[in-house]
DNA sequence: GTGGTCTAGACCACG
DNA sequence: GTGGTCTAGACCACC
């Protein structure tokens, strides 16, 4: 599961956390049934206090996203139904909103602003292989 | 000076008048050598602490954007054009930061992430214009 | 860590801390990854309001030679050679500057400032040589 | 009448006027008798606000450096007696003795504490024989 | 009038 | 336990 921490941007980490397993869930890229890495695995690989993971599964659990089978771990829920698309598109077309508004509001050119985000694409799509 | 203060976000306020005081110099709004409203003011018309006021002006001091005035008060300071250049890069770049990882965390192909870039810089870019 | 606050200098104790701090970090006395004391403990050494310690610590930061750690405190960071390098320069500098100006104004010549330099300097340096 | 405000200092501006008045005296630089520039001429001279030279001249006047003629203006008072070698000796060891002690403590080399303070003196040099 | 500093105390979020 | 934020209020220095 392709996780991306930033300890500099002041969102607490278990909340991204939440938004990116909530974001892989929506996306297919965790399916029902499938089971979450555990607490300590996932808090070695991150580098974060197994509190804090611990803090996000227990946050989506009481979201009804996660189920957690005693004794065995946690596993995504039976939620995926209907509208994945549309909730996809419109979840990526804020970011890109936010970004284009920027960019004009800025006076950065389109080229510039392309060129960026094949940029950045291209550092993230390359860190998510390497983590799957 | 338009400022908006969100104070249900969990965004600091101080924070807020920040970003908002660095976007309006950015943009050109505030020019080198205006100056600001006083904190005493400002603290009113925002309905918050005088200090939090302050705050943010001693770190927009720190960042060298704006200038103290002894007894006066405070002012845009002459910002160099490859400093302002600087600071537009670094906000641009955020948002297209995580434009790039939802697009990754959600199957998005770079294909259809620049598109979508391309055709809402166009949108705002024709808005912006007819502003004018 | 050796702290010394002056209440009757009239410089603003929470400049008094910065600057022993940089002091500290930039001639090695606090190494990166070195935790600070947390806020609550200094302020009841230096018996000061928490905020002024927090104040400190947090320009520190700003500055780029603390790092938080959210929920653990504060640690040095991992300062490149050319930033120490920098600021060393400019602590240097403020010293020269002043001995400079009243040179002049006190009309020495720039021969006898060069040599009470030189033999300042040697002085200090075996001083400090015998303490090692 | 050579006079280096810093507005950055921190250091009000009255005192530091003050200082280097005082400087000024100590050196015969300015002698008894001689008149000080009026507070406008000044005010405007260093681009400060005349309260402020006001200000500075009255500090001066009470500790009786200074005498105020009616209507005609500020003149030295006859103070300069003695010991002025020795005085001035003094002010200027205490500045190169911080400079020592710091470009020790930070691991400047003597060769690069000599050139900076060659360097900062013929720039202040010119610049009081421009003021003159 | 301007901003700066410090305090005391409350509350919050994070780990 | 950690630091962060905000408030209310006092006092100071400067112009």
């Amino acid at each position: 599961m392709f996780l991306e921490i930033d300890h500099s941007s002041g969102v607490p980490i278990y909340r991204q956390i939440i938004r990116q397993v909530r974001r892989h869930i929506v996306t297919g890229g965790l399916k029902p049934g499938d089971q979450l890495e555990s607490v300590r695995e996932l808090a070695a690989r991150l580098n974060v206090n197994p509190m804090t993971i611990s803090k996000a599964y227990s946050l989506l659990e009481g979201e009804g996203l996660v189920e957690r089978r005693r004794g065995i771990g946690l596993f995504i829920a039976d939620v995926h139904n209907g509208h994945v698309d549309e909730i996809k598109s419109r979840m990526f077309a804020e970011t890109i909103d936010k970004a284009a508004v920027t960019a004009v509001q800025l006076g950065i050119s389109e080229r510039d602003a392309l060129s960026l985000l094949r940029e950045k694409y291209a550092l993230y799509r390359s860190k998510s292989r390497r983590q799957k």
